[in-house]
DNA sequence: CACCCTTTGAAGAAC
DNA sequence: GTTCTTCAAAGGGTG
């Protein structure tokens, strides 16, 4: 089911950090559908394209997808006529944000599939030279998004997988260290004797993966640490048995991953709620064929989910935190100055320029909800 | 230290 | 079929 959310027009938007940001109502969006019925169908396609997806012959995509991963040269499917989208196909997906490869959500799943071959233009082009990475083309006698070497496990060459996510940290400077930890000093195989690996994080098929965590990192971390002494065998079991297969990302997820340090170095700003409402801002600014690129992404994020845990279910996680909607609704509902009452006041869509008291958009700054809107 | 905040999208539940 | 709810990420803030 897809929601008519509030768009903002990109027009509306002003490049140096929305400062001038306008209001932006639902009448407005409105309008707008109706002006331009090719963003309509953006908006609603990708769940028809992924049904469809879904009901087609496995074989398809199967083979096809992931053999010339990641994606790159397959038609646009949310260009309306379905024709080859030069800037989506040949071009990269996205652009690079501070040396985070916009695909990196992916990498895991194509494993060496992405980083030969296909080698995409605005994959950082010192990655693999400055590092010395090289990874020989891989032959895989299974098709699908997982080829796994004949071998098993231990053959898997190294690559910029999930393994090694966690060592993409955002530093305080906002700028990611692209890969360097996952690509340096022999961090191939060992990686796959880690206990997050070899424990809650290897899916069956002996192929770690990010959606693969245990309940919390910390524990695992401990549980890491621990394991370089004597650790009661009872507690390591029952943690290794309870892994949490997490959602896979949606497309604005997967853009807000790769945008993050960017508006980070940009604004200046940590606090992520803060820097959520930028980037939903700019996703909204996105066009169309930069959306796709992101929803293609989405798309193949669920069907490798798919493939890896046949039998999962979103529901599997429901109840995992701690939610207290209903009371929050309850508690903003007495909040006169909360986001909430200010946007029910004013008529005022989510995407609203707000400030101050309602504490949106604080990297804005600039328009003083008080004095526009006294609230 | 668990949870909140904040965003969009997907999926499940509830009606 | 429509609407509501939950959870994905992230990290500073909060009680």
């Amino acid at each position: 089911m897809h929601r008519c959310q509030p768009r903002y027009d990109p027009g509306h938007l002003q490049p140096s950090g929305y400062q001038n940001a306008r209001l932006c109502g639902k009448r407005d969006e409105a309008l707008r559908r109706v002006q331009d019925p090719q963003r309509v169908y953006q908006e609603k396609l990708p769940d028809h394209m992924d049904d469809g997806m879904k009901h087609q012959d496995p074989g398809m995509y199967k083979g096809s997808a992931y053999s010339g991963y990641p994606f790159l040269m397959l038609s646009d499917p949310y260009l309306p006529n379905g024709s080859m989208s030069p800037l989506s196909n040949k071009v990269p997906v996205v652009q690079p944000s501070h040396g985070v490869h916009p695909l990196t959500p992916l990498i895991p799943y194509s494993n060496e599939h992405f980083s030969h071959g296909s080698h995409s233009p605005h994959l950082p082009a010192d990655i693999n030279q400055k590092q010395g990475v090289h990874r020989p083309s891989q032959t895989s006698d299974i098709p699908g998004f997982y080829p796994l070497p004949p071998g098993g496990v231990g053959q898997i060459t190294p690559s910029m997988g999930w393994q090694s996510q966690s060592v993409y940290p955002l530093p305080s400077c906002g700028f990611r260290q692209p890969y360097s930890s996952a690509l340096s000093a022999g961090a191939s195989f060992s990686r796959f004797t880690h206990p997050l690996m070899l424990g809650s994080g290897m899916h069956t098929t002996g192929i770690p993966h990010p959606a693969i965590v245990p309940h919390s990192g910390k524990q695992e971390m401990e549980h890491y640490d621990r394991n370089m002494k004597p650790q009661p065998e009872p507690k390591r079991e029952k943690e290794a048995k309870k892994p949490t297969i997490k959602k896979p990302l949606n497309a604005f997820m997967l853009y807000m991953k790769e945008m993050r340090a960017k508006v980070i170095a940009e604004c200046t700003l940590k606090e992520s709620a803060a820097i959520n409402q930028i980037l939903g801002r700019r996703w909204h600014a996105l066009s169309r064929e930069e959306q796709a690129k992101y929803y293609e992404l989405a798309r193949k994020e669920r069907q490798l989910h798919m493939q890896l845990y046949p039998g999962w279910s979103a529901r599997d996680n429901y109840g995992k935190k701690k939610r207290r909607t209903r009371e929050k609704q309850q508690d903003s509902s007495s909040d006169p100055a909360s986001p909430k009452k200010c946007r029910a006041r004013f008529g005022l869509n989510q995407q609203t320029d707000w400030c101050g008291p309602c504490r949106l958009l604080e990297c804005l700054g600039t328009l003083a909800c008080s004095s526009v809107y006294p609230v």
